[in-house]
DNA sequence: CTCGAAGGACGGAAGACCAAACCTTTTCTC
DNA sequence: GAGAAAAGGTTTGGTCTTCCGTCCTTCGAG
C-alpha cells in the first residue's frame, strides 16, 4: 500500500453493531405471533385454530413447544381448548382486557412510530403500484366497515387494522405483511388507552379515503402523501399525551 | 348471541400468521451481525474488535458462544486473531472474496428491494425532519468521497453504504439503523456481481445530491421523491438482469 | 524478567427443542 | 350401542445450544 487510504478509522456506529443480540426462543416467538394476531383481530373471536398436530407442522416447531405457547395463551385467557372429536383450540370471546403497556414500551414509543412510518410509506407506494382489482374490492369493503364504525372505537380500530394489513397484502410481499402486523401490534398497545372522539375518527377516515383513491389510480406519490398525513395525525396525538423521549 | 355478527370469518392471511417461525441461534445471529458489519465496511479492514471478554458482555452472550462466531469468521477469512498482550481480533485486510449468493436469496430479490424501499423512504422522511448540522457535515464528507469514487465501484459502494447508514443514524432511531444495515447487507449480495459503469454511478450521485439538498432544507417530501427515484434506478437494473419472481 | 492482558481450550450444568409414543375425552358413523 | 376417529393432554428420553467457570498459552510493556 503506497499511501494510507483516506478514512480507515471506524466511521460510525459500533454502538449499533455491538448492541445486545436478543435471541428470541421459538416459544416466545410463537406466543408473540399468535398473541398479536388475536389482539389485532386477524384471528377473530370464536375462530378455531388448526389442530395442534397440523399447526406445529406449519409453524415448523415441535408439538410440545407449540403446546407451551398455547398453554400460555390459554392461561392469559386469549384462547381456550376443548377435548374430544370436534374439539380444538378456539379464540376466546370476549377477549381478556389488554394488559397495561410496559414502561420500556412507553419509553420507546417514538421509535415505534418511526418504524411504522417506514413500513406504512413503503406499503403505500407498493400497494399503489401493485394493487389488483380484487385487492381494491376487499379494501373498499373494509373502508365501508370503517365508515360504519366511527362511533365505536374498538370496532373502528379493528377495521383500521384490517385496512392497513390489507394494503400490505396488496403489495404481495410477505415480509411487509409481517412487518405491518408487528408494528400494528405495537401501535395498538400504545393507542389502546387514548380517547378517540368520533370526529377524530371521521377525519382519519377522510385520509383513508384519499389513500384508497390514490391506490386505485396507481398513484404512488399521492398515496405517500395521504399516508404521511394520516400517520402524522396519530403521532401528534401521542406526542401530546406521552412523555417525550 | 342474538344475531350473527357481520364478518366473523377469518378475513385474511392466516398464511402469514401461521408461517414458519425461524428461530435463529445466538451463534448464527452473531456471525450475521459481525459478518455484515465487516462486509459493509462498518468495521473497516484493520480495525481491532473489542476484547472477547468485553465483547461478549456487550453482546449479552457467553464467551464460548462469541468464540464460536469468531472462529467461523476467522475460518472464512473475515477476521484474524493474534495472541498475547497487545493482541486481539482484527478485521482482515484484504477481505476474502464474497461468496456466491444463494439461490433462495436470488429468488427473493424483489422482496429484498421492497424491504429496502420501506426502510429508505422512512429514513428519508425522518432524516429530513431531524438531521442536525453535524449530521449534515458528516454526510457532506461522505458525499465528497462518493463523487471521488465514480471510477472505482468497490470504493463507491463503500461510500454509498456509509451515506445511507449515515442518513439512518441522522434519524436517531436505532431500529432504523439496524434495519438499514441489514437491508444494505442483503442488497450488497445482490449488487456485487452487476456491472456498474461510471456514468451510472454519476447519475446515481446526482440523485444523492438532490437527496442531501432536500434533507438540508428539511423538506421530507422532496427527500422522498429523490430517494424513490434513486431506488428505482437500481431496481430497474436488477429487474433487467435477474429472473422475475 | 516478570506481570498482565489477550486469545485458546475444556468440562459440566441448565435449558430449549424435538421426536415419538401413549392416554383421555368426545363425537360421529354405522 | 359399539367402535372408529379426531381432537387435546401427558410422559419420556434424547440432542443441541448456551452458559459459566476454570485453566492454559502466548507475548509485549515496563
Amino acid at each position: 500500500m503506497s499511501e494510507p487510504v483516506s478514512s480507515r478509522e471506524p466511521v460510525s456506529s459500533p454502538e449499533t453493531v455491538f448492541a445486545p443480540v436478543r435471541s428470541q426462543t421459538a416459544f416466545e416467538e410463537t406466543v408473540e405471533r399468535l398473541g398479536t394476531a388475536i389482539k389485532l383481530g386477524l384471528l377473530a373471536p370464536g375462530t378455531q385454530l388448526p389442530a395442534e398436530r397440523e399447526l406445529c407442522r406449519r409453524l415448523g416447531i415441535a408439538r410440545s413447544t407449540l403446546r407451551q405457547a398455547l398453554t400460555a395463551l390459554s392461561q392469559s385467557g386469549h384462547v381456550f381448548a376443548t377435548r374430544g372429536r370436534g374439539g380444538g383450540t378456539f379464540v376466546s370471546d370476549p377477549q381478556p382486557p389488554a394488559d397495561p403497556l410496559s414502561p420500556e414500551m412507553l419509553a420507546r414509543w417514538r421509535e415505534t412510530c418511526d418504524q411504522r412510518l417506514a413500513v406504512e410509506l413503503g406499503v403505500a407506494v407498493l400497494a399503489a403500484e401493485r394493487a389488483s382489482a380484487e385487492d381494491l374490492a376487499v379494501l373498499d369493503e373494509v373502508y365501508a366497515a370503517l365508515e360504519a364504525a366511527v362511533e365505536d372505537f374498538a370496532a373502528y380500530r379493528q377495521a383500521d387494522i384490517r385496512l392497513h394489513v390489507g394494503l400490505a397484502e396488496a403489495t404481495r410481499s410477505p415480509r411487509l405483511v409481517s412487518a405491518m402486523t408487528e408494528v400494528q401490534g405495537a401501535m395498538t398497545d400504545l393507542i389502546a388507552y387514548i380517547a378517540h372522539p368520533p370526529q377524530v375518527l371521521a377525519s382519519s377516515n377522510a385520509q383513508h379515503k384519499r389513500l384508497l383513491a390514490a391506490v386505485r389510480k396507481h398513484d404512488p406519490a399521492s398515496a405517500v402523501r395521504a399516508m404521511a398525513e394520516h400517520l402524522q395525525g396519530t403521532e401528534h396525538v401521542l406526542a401530546g399525551l406521552l412523555p417525550e423521549r
